[in-house]
DNA sequence: GACTTTGTTGAGCGATCGCTCAATTGAGCA
DNA sequence: TGCTCAATTGAGCGATCGCTCAACAAAGTC
């Protein structure tokens, strides 16, 4: 294992973080988890981060990077399509760390500001990134928006919401129903088609 | 502090843990918050629960408390006028600590099995709940709502989204704004009115 | 009053956490 | 080769957690 400069240990850290939270989730990681995933010693963490601003940063980059994926990245694909597959990945098995990462954000950011002020951002990005969606759709004539913005807000908090009824052991609602359902309330904010 | 009978002891320190995870959460809430409140020992609360145990006893009670009050305690008021009701105060400040522990109770329940099941409980029981409500509806021609179950599923879902989006602390949703898009989506599950 | 049963106490065990810090290593440079 | 200093180590500090358990206190029973 060479020794690293700084800058390069410090997104070295920062993507051991990502892969951490994952697969853990953001209450269960621990500093220890991250410096044992490089193999250094626990005591390197706190040379470069303090943990609760690791563990911000590093699921900024995660739900930044699926929102990118997902819909911001595939700006020259057909409006229907990439809203279609948005509907139809949702409540995959491989989603639900990410849906967990964003409860878990919600709740701890009640006590932890820089987790906060992540999920806010994340919350606008994510916002932003589905409206221009919606928005590029109904100019486009695929579907009919008039409020995008408005739309945005709701289809994000029911998908939201049915990621969490989703992720309970043992949940009365199946992954099918849940898209299904999703599905039905997405067709109605634009219009019929989707 | 007179010395209690067993049965009286268990309720009393059931009440008062309902107590402490409205105050503090799911999560921060400790045994000796539990004991502390009550003015015992700590040792005393392991005599008749175990935490995980009376943790999810507590938050099982808090919820279906909270059902019964707002929707299954009514079933002899209007539907339109207990619907409208649960619209209005769905994100007042003082439901907030109520959502906090249904976003809490999901995501613990991947490691607690105790709290899964009395998360999975009670969305059963708000399930029913809902979607006897609004077949009432139906059935009076107050509005038209002909696959409650499935609504109810749908409102519950952007209830429970709309409630993490706004707990987000400087979160770019606000109250009212998450109060409008609520009813919205409430009034075209139901036709029209509501 | 002697004895059993049950409720209650509170110090502290064992585990876990983020983080500290003196000691050590090694790359870059004169 | 000798020097400097950032990178790295890892034992361990201090705090917190649920829970244990020997000791004690108050009813109930005879």
């Amino acid at each position: 294992m060479p020794r690293l400069k700084g800058a390069d240990r410090r997104t070295q850290i920062l993507e051991a973080a990502e892969r951490v939270i994952l697969h853990k989730g953001l209450a269960a990681a621990t500093t220890r988890d991250v410096t044992s995933d490089l193999g250094v010693a626990a005591g390197l963490l706190a040379h470069y981060f303090s943990w609760s601003a690791l563990r911000a940063a590093a699921f900024s980059r995660v739900v930044v990077a699926d929102i990118d994926q997902s819909v911001t990245g595939r700006s020259r694909d057909a409006p229907d399509t990439v809203l279609s597959d948005l509907v139809d990945g949702a409540f995959s098995a491989e989603a639900d760390a990410l849906w967990r990462l964003w409860l878990e954000a919600t709740e701890m950011g009640a006590s932890d500001a820089l987790l906060a002020e992540a999920a806010s951002e994340a919350t606008d990005r994510w916002h932003g990134a589905l409206s221009d969606l919606l928005a590029r759709g109904h100019s486009d004539g695929v579907w009919t928006c008039p409020t995008p913005h408005e739309s945005s807000w709701r289809i994000i908090a029911i998908l939201l919401g049915l990621a969490g009824l989703c992720l309970i052991p043992g949940s009365p609602l199946s992954r099918d129903a849940a898209t299904h359902h999703l599905r039905i309330a997405v067709r109605h904010e634009c219009g019929l088609s989707a």
